[in-house]
DNA sequence: TTGTAGCTGGGTAATAGTCATTCAAGTATA
DNA sequence: TATACTTGAATGACTATTACCCAGCTACAA
């Protein structure tokens, strides 16, 4: 058995298809092939069933595959530890980062980043919290950014900042005259919401919950961009509700328009997630310390009240 | 980075010795070098230190050496994933037994052990609780029968049995005329002990710690085997205590002076200890359940008191 | 000096890899 | 229903690599 072996069997579970697999492996496919045999041999047992399409794993299979990510896993480690040691801090490495974060917080980073660990060769993928669990669990991410708390098994999240959320209330809306927002005045029928699957809808929802304003879900109108929900606003369609980094570039004219909330602020918490393996640890660490640096000079710590993320499934 | 070059870094790391290192792996010696050379390359650090005799591991070296450990422990994991699904139970198992349980225990499950799983290969190894720790730390052993509550990490226990403590006390013994012995009974000054290393012996002392009887450790005699104890009794000596199972076998005219305990009787309990990772879970299981099965018609469950077998140190 | 212990060099056998081909199963076409 | 067409894995022949062995060298301590 070699770690090779293993990972070529993890590249096929994962796509579920030789050819495939043996491309992603960068060998041929009889090589790939000839591997897993070898080591099906060696275990004297089946780990794919070849004879579907596409190709099963085997009950045995499934627990070898689950070892087998253990043991590569481990073994990247290794390359990590020396790493740590040698004080260097560089190689590829994934960050994924939700759509409402991403235009705010990325153009914020990653000049700093990139200019102090040239050596890190930064991939940074837009997706939602939900796919980049996932991709943080089977390792195709190193690290995302999202909303938390998302309290999930094998994933560890650090805090990065809190972000209030602030109302945008365009003058002839019947909370225009209110000095500071207040989560009883909130309506969830009255406000512009992203679409679904942004974690940050689910945070309104959930903020309007919180006082129990939901009267049923006829929500009229939604967009998967906050300048739109802005002009929507400004067009007389309701208010809207946008995490604070999005207000700083809005227009000035616009800008009057916003409003905050009463203390305690709802805010949403961001974090960097990663998972609790804690592969790739230097960096994770250097990305967190530069983005809290930064961020802590934009976002006045006040006193928050942090709104889940989670919607209902 | 090869499954088997871990394995060789871990041969030298445990006889800082490239030599016998590469006996044990069943390899020349030119060939684990390089083998470790190679390692050391790719990786671009030293692990060991070559120039110093014996060989010593460097600060890099041993953080590697730990994951190394992990991978290899990991590795060896599939292969018993495959066995468990298999139902297969065999292959090396090895085993190691405290002195004062041995010569009991092991006639009373080892034949039929090795009748109900004849393709494990049984490696028994005689070892004080100290060593035996260590071993099923590092892998050396499988699994090991010793006196708990031990409380370390990484180290589980499962209970097989409780045995009792009996007095052996010679007609012309202070104590000859009681019926029952009791804890307060006991003056650790005049009891035959064994020697030092015994977790028995600790388990005695513990024992009439408890009744506070501790007057002082002039102890005049000791022995490492319950026979020269029994012996030494005989000539007036003083009196001893036995292990229950250790009772079992003493000619007739001796078992009249053999006295119990009142109740809660002061036990001993006999834990099978193994290492937390679980590795051969499948044959340690089915120990647990032959020995268990066995010593359930010989020692009859009561009222039982547990003595630590720890010492001071 | 001798013994101990690791490294070096040359040669061999095992094996991970390649390319070209074959085989099996499903799918479309006559 | 038979026929070709496509997809995807297995097989065979060959090559490059490398893990291994043996013999000998070197460094060092007793």
């Amino acid at each position: 058995m070699t770690i090779t072996q293993l990972q070529y069997v993890l590249a096929v579970a994962e796509h579920k298809n030789f050819t495939l697999a043996a491309e992603k492996s960068f060998v041929t496919q009889p090589t790939l092939s000839m591997q897993v045999q070898k080591l099906e041999d060696e275990l004297d047992v089946l780990i794919f069933d070849r004879s579907k399409k596409p190709i099963t794993i085997t009950e045995v299979g499934k627990k070898i595959v689950d070892q087998a990510k253990n043991i590569v896993a481990e073994a990247e480690r290794i390359k990590d530890i020396v790493d740590q040691d040698k004080g260097y801090i560089g190689g590829d490495y994934t960050l994924g980062i939700i759509p409402t974060v991403m235009p705010t917080l990325l153009p914020m980073f990653l000049n700093a980043f990139i200019k102090k660990y040239p050596k890190v060769n930064l991939i940074i993928k837009e997706q939602s919290t939900k796919t980049m669990i996932k991709n943080v669990m089977d390792g195709h991410l190193d690290a995302g950014i999202a909303a938390t708390p998302l309290e999930i098994e094998f994933i560890k999240e650090r805090p990065l900042y809190y972000e209030p959320f602030v109302g945008y209330v365009p003058k002839n809306h019947r909370l225009a005259s209110e000095e500071l927002l207040s989560t009883d005045h909130l309506d969830v029928s009255d406000i512009l919401l992203l679409q679904d699957g942004h974690c940050f809808r689910e945070g309104v929802i959930n903020l309007c919950k919180a006082s129990q304003n939901l009267r049923g879900e006829h929500f009229k109108i939604e967009s998967g961009s906050f300048e739109t929900l802005v002009s929507l606003a400004d067009e007389g369609m309701g208010m809207t509700l946008l995490p604070y980094l999005n207000t700083l570039h809005l227009e000035e004219n616009k800008k009057i328009n916003l409003k905050s909330f009463q203390k305690p602020t709802p805010a949403r918490e961001i974090s960097l997630i990663y998972h609790k393996s804690e592969l790739k640890i230097q960096i994770t660490d250097a990305l967190r310390e530069v983005i809290s640096s930064i961020v802590r000079g934009a976002i006045a710590f006040q006193d928050v009240k942090i709104i889940s993320p989670l919607g209902k499934n």
